[in-house]
This record gives structure tokens, C-alpha cells and sequence, in this order.
DNA sequence: GATTTTACCGTCT
DNA sequence: AAGACGGTA
């Protein structure tokens, strides 16, 4: 992998699945409203799926199975006395079976979920497109949307448009990424685009609806998959990313959603947080996909609340007997799937102590597989960890009630025989016939201390983000960083080996000399390390042979079939009540201009060949065409058009299942297929390490993922430097004009304690808000609560000052970070470096020109992208 | 006394 | 190293 933006992410969501396998197996059941409902001891039972024709009626996830009989009489719920989740396993591992065809980086987030890291499908891909093997079909893309796109017809065309002319952004590009990036950010777009060719897969070999996000990484994947459901999919455009983050709800982020983010937010002065959030708008978030097919443990448990408290010993025994039936239920499918055993178990449960409630978790070695055992197991369990384990004087009663029990084996170890093992675990089964004993001895009774260790929040935060910055498999990289090290490196001073800043400064220098010896070429020119890129090579190539022309030709056809086939079908598909995706009406306003369509049958999908040339339909056609005659390029590809396709057997292999069998035909192996078993295909894992002479994690040896990894520290870096030194000044000048104190602190919200403080509720914390608090263009009227910007004017509470300041920080270190004008400044900063800058008032829309200058004789960050020291 | 269950991960000990 | 426990989705 050369970039962080060659990588393509797809997330994979069923859409209400349990709903989709109810009305899959059941098939009176379709086009009914439909929940899924789980006991059904209170109230009709907990919802835990909702179909959407449900959902149209006003049902919701937290109402009981009575309520939502109430709303909508027709709704079907599906009682069963035990939660028995083992088909909807079942019909995921379907699903995940059918996309683990696309790739072995198969990562099953749960049950309905999966990411996917389809890079080297997309190289093939690519090349494929190249020797006409492979074009995109339009029912691919139908139910398709790419963020700040008006319609999927749209971003084709842009994407055509680059056929064209592959240069054209080339500007805008050179200023928001870094040089070494600039290939793979060129090809982004269409990487991206052939990544939609995967979800129509899913439907066709399953007949269950999904939604899919596809983006360069996890972060974004999972966040894109979110902002058009059901049965459709988002592609987020790197160049979008940006904008999105404007305006996006920090809680909305993966890992964000609950009390950490909420700190985060409280916490935001805090450097990790910020440089985080900057690399991830900037759609780097180097987390790998780490394939994962089988879960690590298998387990059940349930909850007794309230008079539903396990009170007495033969109840014990019975909820221990059907947890534990379904655990070696569970357990037997699982070795005969997968040839291993697990070697551990750990049973969980909830005692009432005194109205308190007491959480414990004991575990043992598991040595067999069967239910007897393991109640025994789990029974010894509890007793030895429980102080008085029977109320005196009785031998039925439980001394403390139980509020929830949970039992979950793992280690699992793969078995050399499965044939013998299997034989002999029938044996086994065989020979234990016998019941619990219920009257072992009590261990000696362990005190239960709920001590409450505080972990400060700063290192909560450093892991979480280390996570999102490591980049490589964890498992790799783990022992080698330390996280603290890694993020808390001090401002580095030229020590003496040469450092990262410094070899950063030269090859920044390096890329000055060679733009300015570029200036002044027509922008056509092709700099010569783009020389092979894959739409030079293509442009080459479509001279000598018709069959490329072809290819362009294709996506402008597929662009105008989306708009013939959107246009076509009915727009069906009113306002989204799913609260999943109500951030998205919200949010993303250009998405939710796309024209949605609903999915066709198969049968009546238009196929390439069927489609007019020229459908006139309202609106999108209209905009397909103007653009396309809009300028001299696509007149070009007018005229491509006219040129015969690509015939039906050349179109069909590219995308058959035949097709992609062949891609796994260099491992057939269906064992060696499971990712638990498959060794990762991430190159850099193979690839010859270097230390990193900073924080002394192992880095592939290759000139990017160097560089990639050294960004992170300079970006680090910086942000530290930059934060505290701006701060500093911006505080400083605060003080005079404004005799305030500090800032009040804070107040933490206490749960339940009803007070919760002046802090910003998160959900609708946008990430810009997080940088910028709410600035006033109006003087507050008599506010001496507020004070002017000296940056942007804007009015701003004085407790929010700080973290407004780290606003203009952050979009500084941006500017710099994206090197933005650095031929022009490189001389006039020169002069700077020798007397600090003082911050300058400034009109809105030129921050960029003002990096604050170190208090302590450090180097101003513009000075670290000048010539020499 | 009611948003259930399941699984993974990180931290502290 | 492994166990306990809480957080997140």
C-alpha cells in the first residue's frame, strides 16, 4: 500500500436484520410491519428489531412488544420464551460468507456488520479497467450516493471529467495533501466509486437488503454507511471529508457516541483530541481492518430484574442450566465449524447487596463440553465468590439475590483431529449422565472491595487516539509503541541524530525546489512522478487501442443510466424516521438532495445494452447533459459515446460470481478462507521495519509509511507546540483588556445528581463547535461575560475563549499542515524567525498568516517549513 | 422494576 | 499473566 488513501474501506450494515431473516424464513411475514420481540414476561417483551414498514408506523426500539401492538395492530411480533439469537448468527455469517469473496481483510464487527478492506480488489480492479475486463454496472450503482453530491450520475462524471483531464484538481490537491499522497488522491475518487460494485452481492446471493459506507478507512466507512439506509450505500469523496467534519456531531464518531465523548468534548483542550479529530477530517485514521470471521468468545446471559430476582437455589440451577445449554449448544456447532475448543469460561452475574447492586465475574478452566459441567462450573463459581452464599438457616435460599447471570467461554485452541476429537467429545457426552451436585464446599469467602480506580481522563484519551494513529495491526505494534511516548513527544530539538523535523524540513525543501522549478509550466505537464499514474498510463493507452476508449465511455454511459434508471423509479421512499440516520437529514444537506431510488427486482433491472442512449428526464438527466456539453472535455466523450460498447460476455465476467471466484482461486483452501487462520495481507506487515528514532515504534521500511508515521509526530508536534504557545498569547492578551480571572472551571456532570453544569450536550456538539464555541458576529449588549477574538472578531464567552482559540490553532496548523502558499512565504518567514511574531489583528478569512510565535525561543511552526534553521 | 443481549476492548491489580 | 470490571456499540 503506497497511501493511506489507496486503502478502501467498505462497511457492510444489514439493515433491521433480525426483521430480514424473520421475513426471509417466514414468508407471511413480508411486507408487514414486523418486530422482532425477545421474553415476553412484561408488557409484551423488549424489542430488538424493527422492520420498516414498522418503523412507518411510529414504531420504535424502546417501546415494549405491547405498545407497539398499540400503534400498529398489524405488527407481528415474534415471541419466543428464550432469547434464541443463533439464527440471526447463522444468517450473518451468511451474509459475511458471500463478502468475504471480496476479500480475506474481513472484519465482523457483529453480527449484522462487517468491514471490509477491499484494496487489492480495487488494484485489480483497476487494472482491469484498464485492459477492458472490468467497467461498473449501473444497478451497482443504483441507491448509490457520494457525499456533497447531488446524485451518484454526478460524482461519475466528475470522475469521467478526470479521465479527461487528470490534472484538474491537481491545485486544490497540492495544497490539502501531502506530495507523496498526491497519487493515490487522484485515484481516489474512482477507487472509491468501484468499491460500490460490492454491496448488489449481498442481495443477489442472500436476498438480505444492506447498507454500505465506503471511504479510505473504518472511521469514515462506518459513518458514511450511516447517512443513507436502508438499501443504500455512501461513498464519502476524500475531498469531502472536510466539510462533513464542519458540521458533524462529535457522538456520531465511532467510539465517541457515549460517556468518553462527552469527555472528550469537556476535555477538549487537550492535544490528542485535536490533532485526532484534524487527521480524521482530513480522512486519515489509520486503523487496520483486522480480519475477523469468528468471534473470540461465545456467550449468553440474561437479566432477572426486579421481582424477576433470583431468590432461590433451584432457580439458580435451572437459568444455569439453560444458559449453560445453549453455551454447549453453541460450543458443539462451533467446533465442528471451526475445529477448535474453547479453554476457558467465565461466569458474570449481579447479586443485590443490600439494594446495591454488586457485579462479579469469576472464571475456570473449561474442560468439557457439556451443560452439566458447566453449571457445576459456574455454580462453584458463585458460591466460592460469594460471602454467605445461602441465607442462614436454610439450604434453598440464596443469601443474596441475583439480578443477572452470564456465562461466556473462550481461548478457543484450534484441535489437531477434528475426527478424533469429535468422536471422543460424544463420548464424553455419552459418559456424563449425572446431575449437579449441588453441595460442595464453600471457599473461604473472598471480600468484595468495588474499589473505583480513578484513571485520569488524559489517559484514557492518549489510548483511545493511539489506537486511531498506530495504524497497523494492533497486535503487531503493541508491545513496540508506547502510547505515551508516542503522543507526548517533547518539541524536538536537533539532536544528534538527525532528526525527523529536520529531514522533514529538507524533503519540504526538496518539494519547494522542484515546484518553483515547475512554475511557470503549463499545468498540463505532467510532473514526472506521475508518470505512470493510472490516468497518464490510461490517457496513453486510449490512443492506441479502441477498446479504452471504451472505458470512458462506460462511465459516462453508467452516469446517464443512473439518471435514466433514478429518474425511472418511483421515489417511494419519504423521510427517513430511523433515528440511526436522522443525523443525516440534518447534517448532510447535499445527500439528502440525492433522488433516491428503491431497489429493483433484478428482473427488471435495465441492462446495459436495453438502456436508450438518451433518456430526457427531469432534472438529474438535464445536469448530466449540461455537463457533459458544458466544455470541450466531454464533448470528447461525446463522441466516445457513440462508439459500440463493450458486448454483454465482455461486460459479465467482470462482475459474476464467476468472476470473483476466480480472484480466490489462488486460495481455495475454504479452511484457510477463515480469518482466524488466514494471515493478514497487509503488505507492511511483511515489508523489512525501521525504528522510528522518535517514539521507537517499528515502521515498515518504505519511504511512505515512514513518512506517514513521522506526519503524525510532527503534526503532534506542532499541535503541542502551537496550542500552548498561542494560548499562551492569546491569554495574555486577554488579561489586559479584560481584568476576568481564569475562566470558571468546568463543573463535571454527576450522574443522577440532577445538575448538569454549563457544558454542551454532545449529540449536538459539532465538530466545529468543538473547535469554536458559538461566536457572536454581534457585540454582546452589556456582557461582561464576553470578549472580542483578536483573531476573528467574533464575541465569545470567556469561559470558552480558550477552546475558541484552539479553533484558529487547529485551522492554522491546518493551512500550514496543507503547506498552503508555502512558495510565497518561504522568503518573507525567513525574515520572522529572528524576532518573534506578535499576533496580529486580523479580518476573518486570513488566519492563515499568523502562527504564533514560541514564548520560549522555539521556532515558530512556519519556521519549521523554511529553508534552513 | 424493565433498553436486551452479546461481544470486544482497555485498565487496574 | 490472568482476573475483574466497566465502557461501547
Amino acid at each position: 500500500m503506497q497511501s493511506k488513501y489507496d486503502r478502501v474501506v467498505l462497511l457492510v450494515d444489514m439493515d433491521c436484520f433480525f426483521c430480514q431473516v424473520e421475513e426471509k424464513q417466514q414468508p407471511e411475514y413480508r411486507n408487514r410491519p414486523l418486530a422482532v420481540v425477545q421474553y415476553n414476561p412484561w408488557r409484551g417483551g423488549g424489542i430488538i428489531a424493527v422492520n420498516y414498514a414498522a418503523r412507518a408506523k411510529g414504531v420504535t426500539r424502546h417501546m415494549r412488544g405491547d405498545e407497539a401492538k398499540d400503534l400498529c395492530p398489524d405488527i407481528v411480533p415474534n415471541i419466543r420464551e428464550k432469547a434464541d439469537t443463533s439464527k440471526y448468527r447463522d444468517a450473518g455469517k451468511e451474509v459475511a460468507n458471500v463478502l468475504q469473496r471480496f476479500t480475506q481483510l474481513l472484519e465482523r464487527a457483529s453480527v449484522d456488520e462487517a468491514y471490509l478492506d477491499i484494496t487489492e480488489t480495487v488494484n485489480l480492479r483497476m487494472q482491469q479497467m484498464q485492459s477492458g475486463a472490468f467497467a461498473l454496472k449501473p444497478q451497482e450503482l443504483v441507491n448509490t450516493f457520494a457525499v456533497g453530491y447531488p446524485n451518484i450520475g454526478d460524482y461519475v462524471n466528475k470522475i469521467t471529467n478526470r479521465f479527461a483531464n487528470p490534472y484538474v484538481d491537481d491545485e486544490r490537491f497540492q495544497m490539502s495533501y501531502d506530495q507523496n499522497d498526491l497519487p493515490a488522491v487522484r485515484q481516489s475518487d474512482i477507487r472509491l466509486l468501484i468499491g460500490a460494485s460490492v454491496r448488489l452481492a449481498v442481495k443477489e446471493e442472500t436476498g438480505y437488503d444492506c447498507s454500505a459506507g465506503i471511504a479510505h478507512n473504518k472511521i469514515l466507512a462506518k459513518l458514511a454507511a450511516g447517512m443513507n439506509k436502508p438499501n443504500k450505500q455512501t461513498i464519502l469523496p476524500l475531498a469531502e471529508t472536510a466539510a462533513l467534519f464542519d458540521s458533524l456531531p462529535v457522538g456520531k464518531i465511532k467510539g465517541l457516541g457515549g460517556k468518553f465523548g462527552e469527555v472528550v468534548c469537556e476535555t477538549l483542550g487537550i492535544k490528542w483530541s485535536v490533532t485526532w479529530l484534524f487527521n480524521i477530517s482530513r480522512g486519515i485514521d489509520l486503523e487496520a481492518v483486522t480480519p475477523r470471521f469468528y468471534s473470540k468468545s461465545i456467550g449468553c446471559c440474561k437479566k432477572f430484574p426486579g421481582r424477576n430476582n433470583i431468590t432461590g437455589l433451584k432457580t439458580l440451577q435451572h437459568w444455569l442450566g439453560e444458559l449453560s445449554s445453549e453455551i454447549n449448544d453453541r460450543l458443539e456447532k462451533d467446533f465442528i465449524e471451526n475445529n477448535r475448543k474453547a479453554k476457558h469460561m467465565v461466569v458474570q452475574y449481579v447479586q443485590d447487596i443490600d439494594g446495591e447492586e454488586v457485579a462479579s465475574s469469576r472464571s475456570t478452566a473449561l474442560k468439557d463440553y457439556d451443560q452439566e459441567s458447566i453449571v457445576k462450573y459456574a455454580l462453584d463459581l458463585i458460591k466460592a465468590n460469594t460471602k454467605t452464599f445461602l441465607r442462614s438457616g436454610s439450604d434453598s435460599v440464596l443469601n443474596n439475590a441475583i439480578k443477572f447471570l452470564g456465562i461466556s467461554v473462550g481461548k478457543f485452541e484450534t484441535v489437531s483431529n477434528a475426527q478424533n476429537k469429535l468422536q471422543e467429545m460424544f463420548a464424553n457426552q455419552a459418559a456424563k449422565k449425572r446431575r449437579v451436585s449441588v453441595e460442595e464446599a464453600v471457599q473461604p469467602p473472598k471480600v468484595q472491595v468495588p474499589t473505583k480506580p480513578k484513571q485520569t481522563e488524559e489517559s484514557k484519551m492518549k489510548n483511545f487516539f493511539a489506537n486511531y494513529l498506530q495504524g497497523a495491526k494492533k497486535e503487531d505494534t503493541k508491545s513496540e509503541v508506547n502510547p505515551e511516548e508516542h503522543l507526548t513527544a517533547a518539541p524536538t530539538k536537533a539532536g544528534p541524530k538527525k532528526s525527523f523535523v529536520e529531514e522533514y524540513k529538507q524533503k519540504l525543501h526538496a518539494a519547494t525546489k522542484t515546484e518553483s522549478a515547475a512554475e511557470g509550466t503549463a499545468p498540463t505537464s505532467t510532473p514526472p512522478e506521475l508518470k505512470e499514474s493510472f490516468f497518464s498510463q490510461y490517457l496513453k493507452q486510449q490512443k492506441e487501442t479502441r477498446r479504452h476508449e471504451s472505458e470512458a465511455a462506460d462511465m459516462l454511459n453508467l452516469a446517464e443510466e443512473l439518471d435514466a434508471i433514478e429518474a425511472s423509479n418511483t421515489k417511494d421512499f419519504d423521510a427517513d424516521t430511523d433515528e440511526e440516520t436522522d443525523l443525516t437529514k440534518n447534517t448532510y444537506k447535499s445527500v439528502a438532495n440525492g433522488t433516491p431510488s428503491t431497489s429493483k427486482n433484478s428482473k427488471e433491472k435495465p441492462s446495459f445494452k436495453d438502456l436508450p442512449e438518451k433518456q430526457t428526464t427531469p432534472s438529474s438527466a438535464t445536469t448530466v447533459k449540461e455537463l457533459s456539453e458544458s466544455n470541450n472535455e466531454n464533448m470528447e466523450h461525446s463522441d466516445r459515446l457513440r462508439l459500440p460498447p463493450l458486448t454483454e460476455e465482455e461486460l459479465l465476467p467482470s462482475t459474476s460470481k464467476r468472476k470473483f471466484d476466480e480472484l480466490d482461486s489462488s486460495d481455495k483452501n475454504y479452511k484457510q478462507s477463515y480469518a482466524e487462520f488466514a494471515v493478514p495481507e497487509l503488505r507492511t506487515d511483511l515489508l523489512p521495519m525501521v525504528k522510528c528514532d522518535q517514539c521507537g515504534a517499528s515502521i515498515p521500511d518504505d519511504v511512505r509509511s515512514l513518512q506517514t508515521h513521522r506526519d503524525h509526530h510532527f503534526a503532534q508536534e506542532l499541535s503541542q507546540q502551537l496550542r500552548s504557545n498561542e494560548r499562551e498569547e492569546r491569554m495574555q492578551s486577554r488579561q489586559k483588556v479584560s481584568p476576568k480571572p481564569t475562566p470558571p472551571k468546568k463543573v463535571k456532570k454527576t450522574a443522577g445528581s440532577g445538575t448538569v453544569a454549563n457544558t454542551t450536550v454532545r449529540s449536538t456538539n459539532s465538530i466545529t463547535k468543538f473547535f469554536s464555541t458559538k461566536p457572536t458576529q454581534e457585540p454582546p449588549s452589556s456582557d461582561s461575560q464576553m470578549q472580542q477574538c483578536t483573531e476573528c472578531k467574533a464575541y465569545v464567552k470567556n469561559e470558552d475563549m480558550p477552546e475558541h482559540l484552539d479553533y484558529h490553532v487547529a485551522r492554522n496548523l491546518q493551512r500550514e499542515l496543507n503547506q498552503q502558499d508555502l512558495r510565497t512565504r518561504t522568503a518573507a518567514l525567513g525574515k520572522e524567525k529572528t524576532s518573534p511574531v506578535q499576533p496580529k489583528k486580523q479580518k476573518q478569512g486570513q488566519l492563515n498568516s499568523t502562527i504564533a510565535a514560541s514564548s520560549n525561543g522555539n521556532k515558530t511552526i512556519a519556521q519549521f517549513f523554511s529553508q534552513r534553521n
